[in-house]
DNA sequence: AATATTTCCTAAATCGGTTTAGGTTTATTA
DNA sequence: TAATAAACCTAAACCGATTTAGGAAATATT
């Protein structure tokens, strides 16, 4: 099974053609440069049987095609973009590409890092969850003629493909439950950032807030490696604010921090404060009382992403040709948490 | 600051010396071939102010190495493989490695699919957590001089490096844990699998029940894609044989599951059913009652697993030549939910 | 002074493909 | 019949590095 590596050249002198000729019935374009039907089916068919594979690195050195594409996430441990990676790496493998994956901490440096190294690897193309700020490198690559899409957030003012989710309508349906089941209280509990999708959802809150005429309580919290600290950051904040009823985290990383103050705190979920929580987790299901949760749609981000990218490679449409924007639709999954009257026993 | 690409040849013609000159001083072996210090700082210089960066794709055609190593694990959605990836992946950046990765569903025939695409790719090294009757491909690669570093699980009778756990140890200490605690009727639920890792757990508890003198309950459930499947099994078995007082659960899959079937069922941990689970999670500590669980030293497996990696490659040691096999203690994480006496209120 | 060593450097082959610029035949057209 | 076009195929350049084999100049040895 080792098989040795037969190149172009043995396939060639095995059949008594040229180089050229196995090159150009590889790459499907016997017909354009005129070889004979018989030929070509005579080399494929030997290919097929010696089961002949490309050197990649010769390919890759000649063409300037690697048929890798390069992924920048936030962080490659976090659920929400390990599922994602995994069903990107699923499709991309089908076709033939190869994803090198790298983690950004949403840390503009490290992120300009990695897009150095993947460009001196001459990735083929980018899928990226940008972090602040890195809109002149993204630009720089979508000059240079590379595929780019963007997910999970937008950079304003940068035209490219994006496939984002709708932040604020999911909030805002999230909220409006909230306050069907009686809560009015609510305080938003965010990351400070300036980042899009975090304003997005945001102004979800704002809305719902507005439109009932209770006032805001909107917390934002530093990231902090640290956990502990955010923890206690937010244990201030509600101790402070006693008069809370709910509280909506809108990230996951809050969320777990937030979980944990509430407990610390001893308050009970939802009949001291309901809970919901952006981003859903496998785990959720399973609390005391079950945390009611958006969940993202992270087949159709994946299956979005890849397509989109293969579609520009394979097209080999430049990334300025043409700029789509798809906005996926989130899930409230009510459970527990954020169901003051419902709640069994 | 989109600098076009400079090659060796023009880094020649800028200095006036030869590209040999040039790739000698780039590869160190400028003292080896007796390059001038005074020639060798020139070189050195001006690669360093152009920002030169060789194309990889053409060593990786002329050397057979590509700086890339290939990466299997069960499932990269799993936060116990992505925790690892996650630092691999650092590490190999920061050694100019990059990583692609694979998810193999610990499926046999997918992870050989996987290493014919990784062989083609010419990845330098391998890093992988085996799924079963993977002997003869990964012995292939080994006798092909190809570094490889199997994690998580052996083959038997395969000479590699290995980092693994110490799992019977650790399912020993838990078991006894739960013993002090009261528990004696405990059960043990596991995927059916032969796998080394599997194995060794399960030996850890029958080690301590036939110490304590209880009766084996074992109960094996397969792998299956729906859930809902697995936790029915596990609700069925629960329901039928009420006197389990504790139950273990073997891996983070049967653990999710498990729990579910534990809160369909209504039963309360720890006083129905105390809860000891194999592989620990970040939502454990939020549950109410918190879960004891056995935390795996992800930190650990991963820095073993990419040093020894690098070593190997840098060392251009093949992998026949010698062998080394860590083993990583585990620790114990208690919590509520194995503890009957002392729970608080 | 003649020869042998070192020291310092380079020409050219090579890796395995892709692609440009043609070169033969054979068929068609004038 | 000669000129033109079409059909079919290939030689050789090229991508950008590494490495072998060896050349010229400086130094040491006899």
């Amino acid at each position: 099974m080792a098989k040795k590596k037969i190149t172009i050249g043995d396939i060639a002198k095995a059949l008594g053609v040229s180089k050229t000729t196995v090159s150009f019935v590889l790459n499907g374009k016997a017909r354009k440069i005129q070889i004979s039907q018989e030929l070509e089916k005579r080399v494929l068919d030997y290919i097929q049987q010696v089961g002949y594979i490309p050197n990649q690195y010769a390919q890759g050195l000649r063409s300037g095609k690697t048929r890798i594409i390069g992924m920048l996430v936030e962080d490659i441990s976090d659920s929400f973009f390990s599922a994602i990676a995994r069903q990107i790496e699923e499709k991309a493998y089908k076709m033939g590409y190869k994803i090198v994956y790298s983690s950004t901490e949403n840390n503009t440096e490290k992120a300009k890092e990695m897009l150095e190294v993947y460009k001196n690897s001459r990735v083929d193309g980018y899928i990226i969850a940008p972090p602040p700020a890195i809109e002149n490198e993204i630009n720089e690559l979508i000059k240079d003629g590379f595929p780019v899409v963007l997910f999970d957030r937008t950079l304003p003012g940068l035209y490219t493909d994006n496939i984002i989710v709708d932040n604020f309508n999911s909030v805002y349906e999230a909220m409006t439950h909230f306050v069907s089941n009686g809560f009015k209280n609510i305080a938003f509990i965010t990351l400070s950032s300036d980042q899009v999708q975090m304003l997005e959802r945001e102004r979800g809150y704002l809305q719902t807030m507005s439109e009932i005429g209770a006032p805001y309580i909107i917390k934002r919290i530093k990231y902090h490696d640290d956990k502990l600290h955010s923890i206690q950051e937010i244990e201030t904040f509600l101790t402070s604010h006693r008069h809370i009823d709910a509280v909506f985290f809108a990230t996951n990383y809050i969320a777990e921090n937030g979980l944990e103050a509430i407990r610390n705190l001893k308050l009970t979920i939802p009949d001291d404060l309901g809970v919901i929580v952006f981003d859903d987790n496998n785990m959720f299901r399973l609390f005391s009382p079950s945390i009611t949760a958006i969940s993202q749609p992270i087949n159709e981000i994946a299956s979005n992403s890849i397509s989109l990218i293969l579609d520009k490679l394979t097209n080999k449409l430049a990334s300025h040709d043409q700029s789509v924007n798809i906005i996926l639709k989130n899930t409230l999954v009510i459970r527990e948490s954020s169901q003051k009257k419902q709640r069994t026993k």
